[in-house]
DNA sequence: CTAGAACTTGACGCCAACGTCAAAGGCAAA
DNA sequence: TTTGCCTTTGACGTTGGCGTCAAGTTCTAG
């Protein structure tokens, strides 16, 4: 398959494709004009791509990740900077949780016209603001 | 206090708060020489701030958040945004999450390399990749 | 054989949240 | 008053993951 059809089919687009190439996360081999050319076991190679960009991981870390993966086998350091990883999108996780529950906070506020009685709410949407 | 020990504080850069100012997102009074000088509660302020990029959200964002809070009035409106957000944020997580596995599962494979033989941890670690 | 869709490389653009340097002025302690 | 750190505005730099022309080439349907 073309560059055009895997765009499609991994819902990314072509220049997405050609810079994930530059940077090293996803091979092609050519046409004899040049174009590239693709398996189709591309797609899933893209998807996952996306997912580690997704998770908040660089090129460089996932250029470092997907031999790793291939091979089945992690040295130590890249281990290390796995858990490292890890330990960063766990982080990330509960930062997201903090701040969604903030938002929820908001939310009622706003569907709950009544919460305005409420202090536990307000504590919880913003536990330090001046009181009136 | 002035900017260095909000910064201090509020475990941000002095660069960062003249740039929240600049957004309209934290105010601040001034000395006669034209010095910035915040209040105690700046740094709490500061914190959610910083809490609310975290979330993902943009200065343009967290600027019209802001007032909601202290007003403890969300219009229609702004309300539309935060149920946005809320699901961007909760995608998000899951998304991260999702990809939290799988370094989970890279680093299981580093960890006790017998898992070479476990087809079900190698499945959750690059589900489609081709069998060797 | 030819039209035109799809593809190529190259290079500049973009955006957000600051970093960083520069030149100048403010402030507090001795 | 002087020393020396702190602060000011202004402006350009950075980083990542692409978007977006541009000008030329390749592929394929008819």
């Amino acid at each position: 398959m073309r560059i055009g059809e895997l765009a499609d089919r991994a819902c990314v687009s072509t220049r997405a494709l050609r810079y994930y190439e530059e940077q090293g996360l996803l091979r092609s081999s050519r046409t004899a004009g040049g174009q590239r050319v693709y398996p189709h076991s591309a797609e899933d190679r893209v998807r996952l791509i996306r997912e580690l960009y997704t998770a908040g991981l660089t090129s460089r870390v996932i250029a470092e990740l997907l031999p790793a993966i291939d091979a089945r086998h992690v040295s130590p350091e890249l281990l290390a900077r796995l858990l490292d990883e890890r330990a960063r999108t766990k982080a990330k996780v509960a930062e997201l949780q903090a701040a969604g529950q903030r938002l929820d906070a908001l939310i009622a506020l706003a569907t709950h016209p009544d919460s305005d009685s409420c202090p536990a709410t307000l504590d919880r949407a913003a536990a330090k603001s001046p009181a009136p």
